[in-house]
DNA sequence: ACCTGAACACCGTTCAAGT
DNA sequence: ACCTGAACACCGTTCAAGT
């Protein structure tokens, strides 16, 4: 019997498996219509099988949502180095993926944000993936505040405001609370647009010759 | 036996007795963890009484995050009229207490905006409350452009920003998001009031004596 | 009109036993 | 090492019956 029929006694990824299989069932039903029995039978697999793989639902979901923060970092990284000149297009960018990837996988964010999944322990791996993706964002704000960009505020304020702007908008898009919202890719990015020239418009410096945009 | 034992067979108002009872529970176990019969049985009573006042776990969620969007209401409305003639103070004052609310009633604040409370359906409690408290919201913007302190944004944008802003922030703290930031009043305002500045700064128009603050 | 208590179908989780 | 299947304690929800 071949690999394509995967009839064998033993699953070959069910780890992997199990986390495919719950993004689907997420989107359609929520979390609170998940099951741990229901996503073994969706891999073909008995119900007790997923507890070799993850100690808990608990844990099953925190690695779906760590999954999120790398799909974070990972666009976070590539729109520093895509724009490695242009600091303000970086952070616009990232931002726009940002929204983007939260209004496609609103199920996922709400895993990552809700805060359902309890005050994230230091050293797990949703913690380090949670970390890392902040410090990605907050990387790019330094380039721009090393390119004298911004006007006198501390990095630490400059990032708490991006990201909070950022993070409302998409959590407020995601729950369909902006009335009248289009959620197709270029209006999106046209509202991302525009909420980043008011953002900008406060964050930037006024006496150089900010004509970046 | 007098109304202080409450040992009569008709429990006297069961529906607040049960949304107060769930309320703590919802800030020790979050959402995941509040039962149905575990309500009932605080407010000592079968696990089957609660389905005469809710049909449904959800109902019961729906009518706790009601209240919560008629408290921002009442907040909106109250830094309204207490600063009448200081729009920009009745914002930042509106801001800073969605901002509280949220910190001191994370729980609540997840069931209203995590959206684990399905596409809020027209009509129901929930959706009146909810569409009730985005205007009173607005209406204290409406109040600055009216006086026309904001630079040429039209309205819709300019509430997108706000909002967005103070919706980010306040769940990012909720989440404890924000790495060594202290949860106290005091150390709450300063921070609101920092970003209140970003924000402002980027929505005020520049030419006239915007110098209120 | 409101509450009780038995009943039902379904969970998450565990664990001895199988391969 | 990984999976099965019975078992356990617990859900949400329903409904006839009680008061």
């Amino acid at each position: 019997m071949p690999v394509s029929e995967k009839k064998s006694y033993h699953h070959k990824d069910l780890r992997n498996a199990l986390l495919s299989a719950a993004i689907p069932v997420l989107k359609e039903k929520g979390v609170m219509g998940l099951g741990m029995r229901e996503l073994a039978t969706l891999t073909g697999v008995s119900h007790g099988a997923p507890y070799r793989h993850f100690s808990d639902k608990t844990a099953l979901l925190e690695a779906i949502a760590a999954q999120g923060y790398r799909q974070l970092s990972a666009l976070c990284n590539s729109a520093r180095e895509r724009y490695r000149q242009q600091p303000l297009q970086a952070l616009e960018e990232a931002g726009i993926g940002y929204l983007l990837f939260v209004v496609d996988n609103p199920e996922i964010a709400r895993l990552m944000f809700s805060g359902v999944l309890s005050p994230v322990r230091q050293g797990s791996e949703l913690g380090e993936a949670a970390a890392c993706a902040e410090h990605d964002l907050l990387r790019i704000i330094e380039l721009g505040k090393q390119a004298g960009l911004y006007a006198d505020f501390d990095s630490r304020e400059l990032t708490t405001a991006s990201l909070s702007m950022v993070h409302g908008l998409s959590m407020l898009l995601a729950s369909d609370r902006l009335s009248g919202q289009q959620h197709d890719e270029r209006s999106l990015r046209a509202l991302g647009r525009k909420v980043a020239v008011i953002l900008l418009n406060g964050m930037l410096r006024r006496d150089a010759g900010n004509e970046e945009r």
